[in-house]
RNA sequence: GAGCUCGUAGCUCAGUAGGUAGAGCAACGCCCUUUUAAGGCGUGGGUCCUGGGUUCGAAUCCCAGCGAGCUCACCA
């Protein structure tokens, strides 16, 4: 628990106090406190009520905060209480509380939990203010809180100690606050329009709906591995095939993959399913979902994200084909013609030619600005991956999507949808009727990363199965995250899945979109970190003395 | 998994031509009845992330490890 000798020191003291505080006929650890008024109450009702007003109808309030600030002067002394996320000021002298009182009030520290009651009044710059009649003692900080003006600053202890962070960092807290916002508005834009919110297994015997390592656990009972889900679509279209047209989860999916800025092992996921749709229907949809919910979290459909502004009210549809050529940098020469997609050998010399281009712009380091030019490096490279893969046999379909992700989605700032992907990327999706090539799929970005993903369901058992069993190929072959066979899910199918329209929307991105926050980590309440090492002062104390 | 950067008091941070550590906040004591990053006087507090190495001497230089941040890769 201690992690200096300061602390535990300090510790020792604090409890001194709390017997003081006994002494005086307090209870160390009460049961409650009946406050008449939380504070943000009294700021709203009175907030901007002036010291006259005050003065001429006295108001009595009762209410309980955390002590974040303390300024004793002599005989009398303000304290700035914190609760709900807002804080009141209290003025508590010796000749109104009494010497009891103001005992108390000496043997109080930052952290504490007080409850005081007492009048509204204005101080002499104006500040609402209880003058306290009665001082409560509620809990006691047993452990010194981060520096008053910069709080906590520590990145580590802020996720570590995420307890430590809300309290003193009032903009994280709005953060999570936001993030609630979001659920709330999710689930009301559902349920208004006649979706039903269902929970599906989170451990699963087969881990199916994505490509991804999923993280292990066994049920000892009945001595069965389990898998714990990374996606719930499987579950979702089960239930279609049962009847339940338009359903929708909010939950945790789990990955065992790696941790980055927009990477959590377990993350949010939103996933929903609406029979007789199809991708139009649901690219309609995603926009008004969006804008609706940037207007409940934050009132207006412009959000600040890493230095850009984003309006979520407008949306620009692309289809992949497109957004090559539309974001094709102008370094790269020229741009691939629209029949360019279809040959690999087209296709081929088109990358070779770009990476040609792109390797003496490289050169030109003078006439570049150094931002742009380390810009284009990465897409050089990266084009270069794409090239490499291409030459060693990966399906054109697959090349396009690489060089896609390459060119056109760090760039993808202001909200887009990329539609018509190629069949070789998209195992559970519906191919276009007059296009065998492409499915009904789309994607959509904004802040240059992707949010979600939707498609028009494959829905037919045959087909279904004959994928499933191309992934066993895969996965015999060494890759661990194509998907499994799942027998009953192709037994639902074989009963019947309307055509269907699917969707599923990163929470945690959606939600750091919305309050500009660059790392998922600052939207997870406790991110997942590595075990720290032991404290040798936790463990030993008895080795030496 | 790779590259770059960082790790000094409870917290926020200073501290290199290598000479064994400092400020503010917090803490402790005293003064102060309208302050608000309150103020004044005084005091205590450090395995400088860990372990090696170089050196007469290491917070500082080198190596390894641990933890973190950023970028990249896998992925959403």
């Amino acid at each position: 628990m201690f992690d200096s000798e300061f602390e535990r020191g300090l510790f020792d003291l604090r409890r001194a106090k709390l017997t003081e505080i006994e002494k005086l006929g307090q209870a160390a650890y009460p049961n409650q406190f009946p406050a008449s008024h939380t504070v943000h109450d009294v700021r709203a009702t009175w907030g901007e009520t002036t010291s006259e007003e005050l003065e001429a109808n006295r108001v009595t309030v009762a209410v309980a905060g955390r002590i974040m600030a303390i300024r004793a002067q002599g005989k009398a002394g303000f304290a700035t209480l914190q609760q709900g996320g807002e804080r009141l000021q209290i003025y508590v002298r010796q000749d109104a509380v009494g010497e009891q009182g103001f005992a108390l009030y000496k043997l109080l520290d930052l952290g504490d939990h007080i409850g005081v009651s007492g009048y509204l009044f204005r101080t002499r710059t104006g500040e609402l203010t209880v003058h306290v009649e009665r001082l409560t003692f509620l809990a006691k900080a047993m452990l010194s809180l981060p520096e008053k003006y910069h709080g906590l600053a520590d990145v580590e202890l802020r996720y570590r100690q995420r307890y430590v962070d809300l309290f003193t960092n009032l903009d994280s807290r709005e953060v999570f606050v936001k993030r609630a916002k979001v659920l709330r508005a999710l689930r009301q834009f559902f349920d208004e329009r006649g979706y039903l919110e269902v929970e599906t297994p989170m451990m699963q015997q087969v881990a199916g709906g994505a490509a991804a390592r999923p993280f292990r656990t066994h049920h000892n009972a009945l001595d069965m591995d389990l898998f714990l889900r990374i996606a719930p679509e499987l579950y979702l279209k089960r239930l279609v095939v049962g009847g339940l047209d338009r359903v929708y989860e909010i939950n945790r999916n789990f990955r065992n993959e790696g941790i980055s800025t927009q990477h959590n092992p377990e993350f949010t996921m939103l996933e929903f399913y609406q029979a007789y749709a199809n991708y139009h229907d649901l690219m309609q949809l995603t926009e008004e979902l969006i804008e609706f919910v940037a207007r409940a979290v934050n009132g207006t459909a412009k959000t600040e994200f890493n230095g850009h502004t984003i309006d979520l009210a407008h949306w620009q549809r692309l289809t992949m084909r497109e957004a090559i050529r539309q974001f094709w940098p102008e370094e790269a020469g020229a741009k691939p013609a629209p029949t360019a997609f279809d040959s690999a050998q087209v296709f081929q010399a088109r990358l070779h030619a770009a990476i040609a281009s792109l390797e003496k712009v490289a050169g030109e380091t003078t006439r570049i600005a150094p931002e742009r030019l380390a810009e284009l490096k990465t897409v050089r490279d990266a084009v270069a991956g794409v090239y490499y893969d291409s030459m060693k046999g990966a399906p054109v379909g697959k090349s396009v999507y690489n060089l896609f992700e390459a060119v056109v989605e760090p760039f993808l700032i202001q909200p887009t949808i990329i539609y018509d992907y190629p069949v070789e990327v998209s195992p559970l999706s519906k191919a276009k009727p007059d296009d065998p090539a492409h499915v009904e799929r789309f994607e959509f970005f904004a802040g240059g990363f992707e949010l979600g993903n939707a498609f028009s369901e494959l829905n037919d058992p045959v087909e279904q199965h004959k994928r499933f069993e191309q992934q066993l190929g895969e996965r015999d072959r060494g890759d661990d995250e194509a998907h499994q066979m799942d027998e009953d899910y192709v037994r639902a199918l074989a009963y019947g899945l309307p055509p269907t329209g699917g969707e599923g929307i990163g929470v945690d991105r959606l939600t750091m979109l919305l309050t500009g926050s660059k790392s998922i980590r600052d939207v997870i309440l406790f991110p997942l970190m590595r075990k720290q090492q032991e404290s040798e002062n936790r463990d030993q104390g008895t080795g030496t003395n």
